[in-house]
DNA sequence: CTACAACTTCAAGTTCACTTGAAGTCAAGA
DNA sequence: TCTTGACTTCAAGTGAACTTGAAGTTGTAG
């Protein structure tokens, strides 16, 4: 099998036909055609895809993987040198991700082992407010007015 | 300062007026009103529109949000026990996608590494494919068709 | 050679998460 | 009181990423 239909690529794939067809009119895939005008894909174009769903997960919009893969060489095979500038700075981004996650996920388990009684240093709940106005004690979750009345 | 205008929740949580009154048909934050019929939020409004931001964060739309809010009681403040079913969940899928992104992260890795040289054993461009039809040899990137002339 | 699944194009529709605009009302300072 | 900016509702628009439907064509197995 040289060449793949729209529909085998799209079984290999796991990607439907209509957005296969999507992408090749937003420039992120190429097909050859058959004397009665239907596509046929290289197998390089599989691969092709799965670069266009690993870059959607690194957040990337399909705008940014065409911007990405129009800097890769039209005129010849991407050598080492080009695909490492291309995969450089895709990992930068899924660093700084990770990283955000990270963040967002040790936020979390503060928020659960405080129980909430000292949202003050809360950050997910705290971001960017001056809160601090009601002096220290307990606080509660998503409702703050519960103040203990000083007994 | 007791209850929030839109416009200073706006401020404050960074978030436009027309995201907020949004979220507000979405049931995901609410509020009081002025005799003249305009917004005043409570303080705990703040932490909701952050609850809501980071929830987005880790990947959740915002139907998915109102529904975990949803299990939070609406009759009472929420307890600790709560909070953390709630905060649970989402940092279980704060941990799959982290994992997730480190996989991305070390094919990327993998494929500067091997200057796609061993195609074969790329996870990102062989997903799922039976590949191995040319035999062993040097491979190209997004173009598989450049096999060496057997020389 | 015929049947039929798979393909073709093109326009329009869908969902998500908002934004924008119009037309009008409210709140607070000079 | 007046002015002005902030607010109100409601309808419509936006952009991303596709999907769906209609109407017609192609490729292949029987």
């Amino acid at each position: 099998m040289e060449l793949l239909t729209i529909g085998e690529l799209a079984d290999r794939s796991g990607v439907a036909t209509s957005a296969l067809r999507f992408y090749e009119t937003k420039g992120l895939i190429e097909s050859e055609r058959t004397n009665g005008n239907q596509r046929r894909y290289p197998r390089a174009a599989l691969r092709r895809v799965s670069l266009v769903r690993a870059a959607q997960e690194v957040g990337l919009s399909l705008g940014e993987v065409a911007e990405a893969l129009g800097t890769l060489p039209h005129d010849r095979t991407p050598t080492k040198n080009d695909w490492e500038k291309l995969s450089r700075s895709w990992r930068k981004r899924l660093d700084r991700q990770i990283t955000e996650l990270h963040a967002l996920r040790n936020d979390l388990t503060d928020c659960i082992g405080c129980g909430c009684l000292s949202l003050k240093s809360c950050a997910i709940f705290n971001p960017g407010d001056a809160i601090a106005e009601r002096g220290s004690g307990p606080r509660y979750l998503l409702g703050d007015e519960h103040i203990q009345p000083t007994a």
